[in-house]
Formats: C-alpha cells, structure tokens, sequence
DNA sequence: TTAATAAATGAGAATGTGTATTATTCCTAT
DNA sequence: ATAGGAATAATACACATTCTCATTTATTAA
C-alpha cells in the first residue's frame, strides 16, 4: 500500500480517471470500460482494471467492496457512506456526515488496529419503488 | 424473501447449520463445505451454497456481503457489525450495541425506501500485526 | 540522437466464486 | 407399496477478476 507515489499519467490512465469523475454514480469496473472505449477503442479490459486497481491503492479513486457481486469505483475519496438498492444494485451517496469517532468505539471493542470503516445502507430506490406499487 | 416459512430440515441442512452454529468465525460457502463434508463426505458444494442461500433467505441464518471476493455466512443473526482485517481477511464481530437510528438518518437524506444498514471496520488482526511488527 | 532499459498496454488464457441443469434419490401421503 | 414432489450430487456453465506474455511506449544513459 502506497500513498501519492509514483504512478506516470498514460492517456488511457488521463481518460479512465475523466471518465470517473464525470459521473456521480459508482460504476463498475465493466461500466467504465464501456466509457473509456468511447474514447480510447482499442483499449483493454485488463488495463482498466489494473489501473482502477491501482489508483485505488494510491489514494486517488476509492474502491467500493459493497454487496452484490462486482466492485464499483468512485472518484469522490472524502469519507462518505452510501445506499445500495436490493432491486437493481444501484448505488447512491448518502449525505449526512461522516462519524470518524466510530473508529475510535471499534478500537475499544476489539484487538485490531483500527484503520477505518464504511457503511452500507440497503433500500429500494425511487425507480425500483414505483413498479412494485404498482403491483399491490 | 419469506420469513420463516416451509423448510425441511434435511439431515445436509441440520448438518450445515450445526457447523456453522459451531464456530465463531464467519466462514466462506467454501469454508462451510469443507466442515460438513467431515461428516457428510458424499455432499456437494452445490447443496451447501443452496441450503445457505435458502436459509439466508429465511432468516435462520445471515449473509455476509463484506469486502473481499467471497461471501459468508454467520449463524448470529441479531443485528451487529464486523470488522475485517486487510492483511488476511478475517473477519470478526464487533461488540459494541448496533444503531438502529441511523436508518432513520439515511431514510432523511435520501430518496431511498431504508431497509437496513451495515457496517464494516477494516483494520489489522492480532496474528497479521505481528509478523508487521518484526519486519520493521 | 541512438541504444539500452524499464514500464505499460492489449489480447487472451486462466482462476475462482457462484449459479443452473439434470438425472437420481429420498420423503411423504395415500 | 406406489405416485408425486422436493432435495441432492455431479457437472456444466456464467461471470468477474487476475495473470501471462509478446508488443508498444516512455525514460534514461551514453
């Protein structure tokens, strides 16, 4: 684990990293391969996800281990928590403001050395809602 | 989802359940697999990731959507959070008293339908911090 | 500038986790 | 005992991610 070291900004690095900050969803890996190959067509899957991997380690981009079966990335780094739909496994931001004094609570309860947390709110989104009134 | 509905106990499933009662940590299906088959040799890993999910489905037991690649499973199912170490990836309980409150945050700060919430404290175990210690 | 060296990429193979299929076996209720 | 449904074991399949390696691109040393 690394912090701001030396990492050389290739173009297809430059475009995966525009590409992430564009959106304000928490794509996957796959996802931003499909954005990037607008621009960049001949580049490889592999490079997108060595390189998201990569960046996650480096502090520039935050990589989300949340439910559901693939890894989603953000481009937002600041502590924040997030809310994934059961329905469709979208995930949002939640706003309210981080609570770093739970680390502090965890550290006290247990024999880890404590280095951060993260959490996940499950519920159903606006779109995901509406066809399941439907139904009743 | 059902809620403690029409299950049979099958001598694979009171097995899996057993084993899984048996320990504190919080296994992977593999994990799981490799307890029962010492004493259901002849079972598959297809029946255990089924039985899992069904009884996850249940409510009998819980599963675990925590960072890392695999999914586990925990037979304590009131709400608590976890903690994972980066270094090996176990995962532990962690102590203090869940905060049912902070659905109601989310709910607040969101367009979302609020389920649930999860947290997940990443840190460095007892066993990862000392070979750490020695390299220095 | 050019040669040597190192790093990054693209293509595809390989791995690993989890799910689906299907023939067979096991219950359960007549 | 037998028919009908549920559960199982074995295996094939799907998908996300990582690995390998030959080629390309950038950096460094002369």
């Amino acid at each position: 684990m690394q912090t701001q070291s030396d990492i050389r900004l290739t173009p297809q690095r430059q475009v995966i990293l525009e590409e992430l900050a564009k959106v304000k969803t928490h794509p996957t890996a796959n996802e931003v391969y499909d954005m990037v190959r607008k621009r960049l067509p001949r580049i490889g899957l592999g490079t997108v996800y060595r390189n998201l991997e990569l960046m996650a380690d480096n502090g520039m981009i935050l990589k989300l281990e949340v439910g559901g079966s693939q890894k989603r990335f953000d481009a937002t780094t600041d502590l924040h928590y997030h809310i994934r739909c059961t329905g469709c496994g979208r995930v949002d931001d939640i706003q309210f403001s981080a609570m770093p004094q739970l680390d502090q609570l965890a550290a006290n309860s247990s024999d880890y050395q404590v280095l951060g947390h993260h959490i996940e709110f499950s519920g159903i989104c606006e779109s995901c809602d509406d066809p399941q009134e439907a139904k009743k």
